[in-house]
DNA sequence: AAGTTTTTGAGGTACGCACCTCAAAAAGAG
DNA sequence: CTCTTTTTGAGGTGCGTACCTCAAAAACTT
């Protein structure tokens, strides 16, 4: 039998509710007491049992995900997400919940931030740029007992914070390596869009892209990042100008997550020689381009998985636990027709 | 707040001992009753909080996961995985155990499985090959009272069972296409490998395979599948002859598990033309291949998601529940060296 | 040493459900 | 209508933890 709080008090010579000011960190404990409960803790191999605990606690868990007001295509799938989660996950206690923050103006956001409430959230999952100002935000809401965790965009590298979602680097790079295999032993330019190269996602993808590229395939010439802002009008104006201004243009690679525009736009231009096309992120958009063939690989990360991990994640700092690194890193998932 | 037994209780005019009755499926309730409490729990929106369910029950949940007594690497990947997730999920009451079965006898390996008691497992997830043993084995646990899931190698299509892991046609299909599209405009043979095409595995991965490179690719020539039976002796033979017939060998599709020999060799045997090669899963000599470039691409099936979405499969049929298919399918992975 | 503060213990209640017993009520049989 | 069988209700206990209160003990202060 796994011992419970009771045995463990008794293992370490102190009453229950030591034990329950050492587990869930109340004041008022010498030290030393702390030290002898936590031998005794390692000595008998207690582990809390989170079963009765969550029930005890009464309020499950209640986790808010911080995402963009001003959304793509993708958002509306990791929001379609969030809210199957949320159903599934009643029966375990935990509660998730979308909070949208204005994206473009980092003062009304870091105010959104500073009104959520502990009393509200336990943790939040954050995916926004990295501004000083949620940065400061974050950091006060941890400060208030809220986990916070980083997901799809991340916010720093200084590891104070953990995030979920994929390297982009490397994203940039299997994209980078695809993309030349695909095109075997032509030549020419590659063309590379993004909505802009402000965020930090674009601008690893790229670093990572040409790595690929410049370091082992010389025939290729990766162009500037051509950026949409996110609007169509403008991917139109960009793209065209560009297919005027190369006329060897034999693959396009779309780093932001509104492809289709993009897409279908390249498509027409390109004229009769088909050029690889390789983008990011699973839509119905990007998914009906592939089944379609006018897109030739997705580079995504599942929707499902970074939720998910981002949960565990958030609960796992809310006990006070480590997670296993390996179950939470996520895939970069290369997606083809035949494997969708 | 949402609604507890007592409150279904009230809603339905009945008792909460009925409510007991009707919502874990003990006998002596008169269908009306059932139909008015089950009435009673569309109407509240009533959902059992497992989290009270798990800690009451005592035991929390005990699965078994019944493997091949003689394994590749790709199954000491698995038990490893398993072991880990046992470790990690202790604290939510679940226990996992590995059962190691005969996977050449039939016979025994169904006596193996008739030995499990539903004293001891609330559900199996098993991997094995399909035998009419096996099939009744299953079918008598299942009247014992415990759930069975199939896993990694499917059973049948049925319906009847619920399986875990890959859609091996679209596994094969996806090796092909990736096959063709690294090859580009060269054209030659293709030399396929697997440990036996008695495995309804190896078979519905060739199936995907040809479908692709057939209809799409006449250029190729997928050779009949080589059979290693598992050993690095037959291996090195088959391959070696196959080398000696066909001068014209451009790729090389390994469909078992157990890549490692076949690499090294294809490696020195092909000469100076490099080929492709594409093989199954992620094991440590797998991934040591794709990072010294002598694989290609490697189709993989994470067995973290895999034994985790056998649990939540096994327990969400102990709770009676529906599971969300799309949480649940299991993603054909492509591998390359930068998105390891 | 007396007083003050800090630390600890003993005991309780609650969470929502599973599982048990026994008696009472309802339904069916003759 | 009585007797038997089936169905239902009332009540209890326990799972392992959180969280609370109050008094007692121990540790410092002056």
């Amino acid at each position: 039998m796994r011992p419970t709080t009771k045995d463990l008090a008794k293992a370490a010579g102190v009453s229950l509710a030591t034990i329950d000011r050492v587990l869930n960190g109340r004041s008022g404990v010498r030290q030393k007491t702390v030290d002898a409960v936590n031998e005794a803790i390692e000595r008998t191999g207690f582990q809390r049992n989170q079963v009765a605990a969550t029930l005890a606690r009464q309020k499950g868990y209640r986790f808010g995900f911080v995402l963009p007001r001003s959304g793509d295509e993708f958002l509306d799938v990791i929001i379609k997400h969030i809210s199957e989660f949320d159903q599934a996950s009643r029966a375990e206690m935990i509660a998730t919940k979308v909070v949208r923050i204005d994206d473009h103006d980092p003062h009304r956001a870091a105010k959104t931030l500073s009104r959520l409430s502990a009393d509200d959230y336990d943790g939040i999952a954050i995916m926004a740029p990295e501004t000083p100002q949620i940065r400061d935000a974050l950091y006060r809401m941890r400060e208030r007992g809220i986990q916070t965790v980083a997901f799809i965009s991340n916010q720093q590298e200084e590891g104070s914070q953990s995030f979920v979602g994929i390297d982009n680097i490397a994203a940039g790079a299997t994209a980078g390596r695809l993309m030349a295999r695909f095109l075997g032993h032509t030549a020419g330019s590659i063309l590379v869009l993004a909505e802009t190269m402000q965020s930090r996602d674009s601008l690893e993808r790229r670093l990572g892209f040409d790595k690929v590229m410049s370091r082992e395939y010389p025939q290729f010439d990766a162009l500037p990042t051509l950026e949409t802002h996110g609007t169509a009008e403008r991917t139109r104006l960009v793209l065209a100008n560009a297919f005027a201004a190369h006329q060897d243009i034999v693959g396009l690679y779309i780093m932001g997550s509104e492809a289709r525009v993009a897409i279908d736009l390249a498509q027409n231009l390109c004229g009769e020689e088909k050029i690889i096309t390789i983008a990011h992120e699973r839509t119905p958009s990007t998914e009906h381009a592939l089944r379609a063939k006018t897109l030739d690989a997705l580079i995504n990360q599942d929707p499902g998985h970074i939720i998910r991990s981002a949960v565990r994640t958030l609960r796992a700092q809310c006990e006070n636990r480590e997670t296993l690194a390996s179950q939470e890193r996520i895939r970069i998932e290369i997606l083809i027709a035949e494997n969708l």
